[in-house]
DNA sequence: TTATAGTTGACTGAAATAGTAGGGCATCCG
DNA sequence: CGGATGCCCTACTATTTCAGTCAACTATAA
């Protein structure tokens, strides 16, 4: 079992995602800007999102990706799922063969934790990060830091 | 956040230490050859649940090594944590500063996870897994087979 | 005194993570 | 029409960790 960056990235991008959905597809080049995460490595973690059908892309300019369900079908394990971070936290895979071919000693309480890791994380969905005030008021203060970036450029464009 | 062989041998070496205790020390070598677990790493493993004062050492023939404390105060989030696996999923340590010294935007989604899986381990101890019984018949089919060993390596020494 | 068993440190191969680099291709806009 | 935008894909790399080996050492019971 393992839950790093890489699925940690994953959920973060698809919350930008549903947090910007309003006004058209977000483009990862935002996403890269507001979540600090950068931008080859998004697009590795958007073909798996994408071939797991979590996303749908837009090409060309004012494109960008946009979810493939709403916001309150899509939950937490399968996109750390789709981004190949198993949370199984046994080492057989659930399949009861960990010491030469029988269960280990400890396979049941490996097996109850991941049933505990993936009862919890199935049952939030994007929907609900979405309303929490603390994912509020960070988007809202990182929306107004990549606004002040963009008047910035504009502005230094403006004096050449 | 990461739970790989380390601390799950960890844990299973530590519940075969409870469930053989009636007979004084327990040696590496006889968990070795009940768990499959190799010699050489157990002794890293212990190296650390001893000096995080879960385990006492008894050296020389007939030594082997003891619980530290009875097996009803010794849970499993605490043998997993003593060789290092932080079972933390957040990316900052619980410090809140993931993104640029700030929050980033899942951070307190990482912080219910982290709080959610150390209150299941650490509600388990080692005595209610060794009430349990797959691991009581585990355990009997474990002590079987080495028993069997035994007494092939004492035949094959007889007719020597 | 010898075999047992813990103690310690250095070392290693394989795998995964966390990226980077650099091509392509589709599409909209002027 | 052509260039800018943004997705798409493959290959590469540095670093870290895991999982395990090896070797030398010390303590102690019989």
């Amino acid at each position: 079992m393992r839950l790093t960056t890489k699925g940690r990235y994953a959920v973060t991008a698809m919350l930008d995602l549903a947090l910007h959905a309003s006004r058209g597809p977000v483009s990862l080049n935002d996403i890269s800007g507001r979540q600090g995460i950068s931008l080859s490595y998004l697009e590795q973690l958007f073909a798996k999102l994408r071939r797991s059908g979590l996303v749908a892309s837009v090409r060309g300019p004012g494109g960008g990706y946009r979810l493939s369900r709403e916001d309150t079908s899509i939950n937490v394990a399968e996109i750390v799922d789709a981004v190949n971070e198993s949370m199984d936290a046994t080492r057989c895979n659930r399949k009861g063969d960990c010491q030469e071919g029988l269960e280990c000693l400890t396979h049941h309480l490996w097996l109850d934790l991941s049933d505990q890791i993936h009862n919890f994380l199935s049952d939030i969905t994007l929907n609900d990060l979405i309303e929490r005030r603390e994912i509020q008021a960070t988007a809202a203060r990182q929306d107004e830091r990549a606004n002040s970036r963009i008047d910035l450029l504009l502005s230094s464009e403006g004096s050449n």
